[in-house]
DNA sequence: ACCCAGGCATTGG
DNA sequence: CCAATGCATGGG
């Protein structure tokens, strides 16, 4: 076991809260006040603990993606400095959801494939239809279940993946990424447009697809996913009264949390879900 | 029974 | 370039 340290204050539930808010997610799972997740193909466990989390089995592999998964990469200490000194509607959000490190998605491919079963339904109907593919595709260790790798995905049959309630095309879309010749590590070092053409080169991924993959697996701080139906309508009920905005109006306004769109962003999306 | 939900591609103007 | 349409499920 080892001491993961994360900079204070830090609220694990608070942090944690979007792996629970929609449902259950078989691929993070909790037991005993711990989160189990498969990494590397084995089960690790973290826990809360003094000064930060306990991260189990003791491997310097596992830990450096546990920090991944735990937003470490995020600076919440310049975020926070700079939103008490702007605008006082974050400014306050901010203060009042003290200790929330947004979480990361470690794997590309699960970052990918969840945002394809999010795409227009209801989180909680993602939920449920991610978890079918989970249980179908994946692997169950002790506690929490291996997602299923693009390779098993790649040799299944598309009706197998209906079967848990994907529409046709979006069956299409998974098992076409799985077998395309696209190199998600490959990603990494490019820029954010170049990652957003690249991605939205493949059939079934879209710009919306593209700015969560730079949020949420890339924490690259200037995404902004200005198309988020619930990130347009926290910003119109937060900033403009509840008036309904367009994608583009979202966009520019994105431009005045720079350069901490992304964290923006999940603030917002929380202070909607936690009043 | 309806309608909407953290999109996207396709088709037709 | 923009509008209209189909998609499958879960919850209200």
């Amino acid at each position: 076991m080892a001491r993961v340290e994360i900079p204070q204050p830090y609220d694990f539930e608070l942090s944690t809260e979007r792996f629970r808010a929609f449902g259950p997610d078989l691929a993070c799972r909790w037991h005993e006040g711990a989160l189990h997740r498969v990494i590397r193909g084995r089960e690790i466990r973290i826990a809360p603990a003094e000064g930060g989390v306990d991260v189990e089995p003791h491997d310097p592999w596992i830990e450096a993606e546990a920090r991944v998964l735990l937003g470490l990469p995020f600076d919440l200490d310049a975020f926070a400095g700079w939103a008490a000194r702007g605008d006082p509607v974050l400014a306050a959000i901010v203060a009042r959801l003290r200790g929330f490190r947004p979480p990361l998605q470690p794997d590309p491919w699960e970052a990918l494939v969840t945002s394809i079963t999010a795409q227009q339904v209801s989180l909680h109907a993602a939920f449920a239809i991610r978890g079918r593919l989970v249980e179908r595709f994946g692997v169950l260790h002790e506690h929490a279940w291996a997602f299923p790798t693009r390779e098993r995905l790649a040799a299944a049959r598309e009706d197998e993946i209906v079967a848990g309630g994907f529409s046709r095309r979006k069956a299409e879309y998974l098992v076409d990424l799985a077998r395309s010749d696209l190199d998600l590590d490959a990603l990494t070092p490019l820029s954010d447009d170049e990652v957003r053409e690249a991605i939205t080169a493949v059939r079934g991924l879209g710009e919306w697809t593209a700015d969560w993959f730079l949020a949420r697996h890339l924490g690259r701080p200037h995404a902004w996913p200005a198309g988020d139906l619930a990130l347009r309508k926290a910003v119109s009920v937060l900033y403009r009264d509840g008036e309904a905005l367009t994608t583009e109006e979202v966009r520019r306004m994105g431009e005045r949390f720079a350069p901490f769109q992304n964290l923006t962003a999940h603030y917002l999306l929380l202070a909607g879900r936690v009043p």
